[in-house]
DNA sequence: GCCGTTGTGGACCGCTCGGTCAACCAAGTC
DNA sequence: GACTTGGTTGACCGAGCGGTCCACAACGGC
């Protein structure tokens, strides 16, 4: 079951909700098209289904980075490198399926609007107790306005992963990350 | 002919390249596909021009914003916060399309991707040229990586338009905002 | 060995897709 | 009025779409 929503997802983020068929789902995961329906229902569910899978595979990721017991502007630089690493050197799935589902779907797809909006919450949230826990340590400053910080960092998640795709020159992109980086307050 | 680049930019734009049909299109124009087709030579090139008469529609806006004669800061609020406002106000057109390109289209056609690429370009290059100004005009810090803070710009109106459509909230969208303004150094 | 059940696969459905093409139409020239 | 010409039209094409359905394989209980 994780196996074939695994290959689904991969699917689904290489080419997006319109440019696959469920023909191709079905030769991606080696099961016939009724198997499929009768488990999924819809295109629309299977994509619903495939994206949650996405988003809990990378919130947990996003968490465990933020979790290890380096200083917290540190955690967040390589996290945001990391993205960019993972964008660049997969040239086929460049982008975000969590990305491309706000943009492709979001508006047409009550479902995923759903999902997607619980995701980037549930970003920020992590972020939001990860910045909370380092103005506790004394790590950055008492000021610091932790929500306005988590909302911000959730957006240039985002931004990486879009200019990414159209900027592929990690240079340029560290600079911005840098750049970025220089909003926390110490 | 631009009335028509008007109508398929429109579309494009609400529904993207893949949930659009030619005959969607020829419905918006009021034209027949053979003159569709005669005009611009198939589905994609028709979306190239579109896409380009985005490009040229919105840099212009965009450096218009810049060049008025008000402090850079507030400048470069203001158009951040119309950019949230039109999202905003147009739920059938909540994006970008060139964000939308940027995802959907980029990795699968080169045609787009230059556009795209080239339109980036130019909104960074936009924003150097009123960073170079502001500081040479002793509006921001002598210290300040005019390049970097383009970069960095120009990825926050991605992060913005990608923002908007999740999480459709002013307030939330304008404390990012604030907080991203925070990095131009005084 | 023989059922009932569950899950599978792929032929099949009506439909729409992107793209083509011959017929047609108005306007200009003589 | 006959002819050319440039642009327009929509019927038409093969292909592929999302989704349905039923014959059939696999398998545990008896």
């Amino acid at each position: 079951m994780d196996e074939v929503l695994s290959a689904v997802m991969e699917l689904f983020w290489r080419q997006g909700y319109e440019a696959t068929s469920v023909q191709d789902l079905c030769a991606a995961t080696g099961l016939g098209k009724g198997s499929l329906y009768a488990a999924f229902g819809s295109k629309q569910e299977l994509y619903g289904q495939a994206l949650r899978h996405y988003v809990k595979l990378t919130t947990h990721d996003l968490q465990a980075q933020l979790l290890r017991s380096v200083p917290l502007r540190q955690a967040v630089r390589d996290l945001l490198l990391d993205r960019i690493e993972q964008s660049l050197s997969a040239p086929e799935r460049p982008g975000c399926l969590l990305v491309s589902a706000v943009v492709e779907r979001v508006p047409h797809d009550q479902g995923a609007a759903r999902i997607a909006r619980d995701a980037i919450e549930a970003l920020k949230g992590a972020f939001a107790t990860a910045l909370h826990t380092a103005r506790a340590a004394g790590e950055i400053s008492t000021d610091a306005d932790v929500d306005s910080l988590a909302g911000y960092l959730t957006a240039m998640v985002q931004a990486l992963r879009v200019m990414s795709i159209s900027v592929p020159d990690e240079k340029q992109l560290t600079a911005i990350v840098d750049t970025a980086l220089s909003v926390i307050p110490e």
